[in-house]
DNA sequence: TTAACTGCAAACTATTTGCAACGCG
DNA sequence: CGCGTTGCAAATAGTTTGCAGTTAA
């Protein structure tokens, strides 16, 4: 999960700076446990903070991800986004649509990546998705 | 790895025709051990088959996904085809892009379905990928 | 024969970009 | 005060849709 002041220092660090604009976005994805997709996010920040363009979410989403603080999740239904850094799978509800985390033994991960590097690979990220129904769903 | 033949009963049995344009398709997807995107597919058939519209591609290409022959995969570089249906992962490799398959040992899956179930979910579908570098690129 | 299919063009949706104005540090 | 950032609008890219004409079975 995001911790908006620590993303505040690490933008600093990056010689970033710290604007309303970024303030809300983070505020959004701070504590939030959902996997919003942009226009979530746009719809909430705008809400509070009238007049955020839809782009000023996209250049801010995207150098929140190039700091590494959140995970981009491509659907099938569009980008979402996800707050969460820990290891973990995500599964795609196909009755509410809702994508849920899934706690992975650390080993499940570590045997997926040798799998890939006996066969010559070089793995940075492993991830692992789901479709099915979630627990409210089942 | 599609079988053509195999396609065009299945195409039948559901009362679907065996066009031209569905034979081209099918015909380069035989075979076919990429993972090719939508404008790939379009490019070579179009080759051997100037006017084929681009509308007709995405038709075919959503009624052998419904048809269950291959399986859509949303990269963030956009929608790739994979004419394997067998249970494996997949990389992306960040080097060259593109996407190689990695076998998976069958425990690996039904360990993660394991997981699932235990979070009180029900998973119908399992794919886990990978971003690296590829043999070639590694 | 006729329902399914194709080709074309226009419509859509999501995302990106260019640039002048703004404002955080 | 300067440079990163914002907001707007226009551009782009990928995919979908509507429909008249075509064709496989």
């Amino acid at each position: 999960m995001l911790d908006a002041g620590y993303a505040e220092q690490a933008l600093k660090a990056k010689g970033m700076r710290i604007t309303p604009q970024r303030r809300a976005i983070l505020a959004y994805l701070d504590g939030n446990e959902q996997h919003p997709r942009i226009d979530e996010i746009a719809q909430h920040v705008q809400h509070e903070m009238p007049g955020v363009a839809l782009s000023t979410i996209y250049n801010n989403v995207h150098d929140l991800v190039d700091l590494g603080l959140i995970t981009e999740l491509s659907e099938k239904d569009g980008i979402h986004l996800d707050p969460e850094m820990e290891p973990h799978a995500h599964l795609h509800c196909s009755s509410c649509g809702k994508i849920v985390d899934v706690s992975l033994d650390q080993t499940i991960e570590s045997d997926i990546v040798k799998a890939a590097k006996l066969s010559g690979m070089k793995p940075r990220k492993v991830s692992v998705d789901m479709e099915g129904l979630c627990p409210s769903c089942a």
